[in-house]
DNA sequence: CAAATGATGACCT
DNA sequence: GGTCATCATTTGG
């Protein structure tokens, strides 16, 4: 273990390879952040999907092999996927949670007065602390600003319904490490009962 | 070229 | 719990 844990085969679907990215740590220039939620999106059978409806300029990083960051902009935030599978084919692990586990001062100065758990809580707020922007978007998981290795120890995980998506929120596709404190709140998605 | 959409977050009641 | 701010991408005319 240490230094050296490899990280999960990303050439599978994402809804194998997403909950075995719980307590995995991504490290982004001099900010590392252990993984504690994430969500798993599919291509053409996943409705909530960027990639639904086929490729287009905004998710071409989703089709074009595992290992890659996408990153897409909405509603002046920014979010991070994890492409997987292989090239053409649509798959990727939304980042929405993540505990600073190193850099932290630097995480700090770009989230003013924000609780140290809270700064990479939410898929915004992880981009924002990690300091992830559109020109990371096709970045290697494996470069030299990116890095992602394997968990360090075992981890628990719980699985749930989708956050905010307008269709198809309520498969099973969220996953969490319970009890930690940088994990979004549970929000119900519009229509389930 | 113009309008609608969206995997959010922060603030108000 | 609900509303609004704010940005890039996508789609229609």
């Amino acid at each position: 273990m240490g230094a050296g844990t490899p990280a999960p085969d990303l050439s599978r679907p994402g809804l194998e390879v997403a909950p075995l990215l719980l307590g995995c740590v991504l490290r982004v220039g001099d900010v590392a952040a252990r993984l504690v939620e994430v969500e798993a999106y599919e291509g053409e059978r996943d409705p909530a999907s960027h990639a639904w409806k086929g490729p287009s300029r905004r998710n071409a990083v989703m089709f074009g092999g595992p290992g890659h960051l996408y990153v897409y902009a909405m509603h002046g935030h920014h979010c991070c996927n994890i492409a997987c599978r292989e090239e053409g084919v649509a798959s990727a692990v939304l980042l929405r949670g993540a505990e600073i586990v190193d850099g932290l001062d630097a995480a700090r100065a770009r989230r003013p007065g924000v609780a140290d758990t809270a700064l990479a809580r939410g898929p915004g707020n992880l981009c924002r602390a990690l300091g992830i922007t559109s020109a990371d978007n096709g970045a290697s998981l494996f470069g030299p600003r990116l890095l992602l290795s394997g968990r360090a120890a075992p981890v628990e995980v719980a699985a749930g319904p989708r956050v905010n998506v307008s269709r198809a929120g309520e498969w099973p596709w969220r996953f969490w490490v319970p009890g930690s404190p940088s994990v979004s709140a549970y929000k119900r998605h519009a229509g389930s009962a």
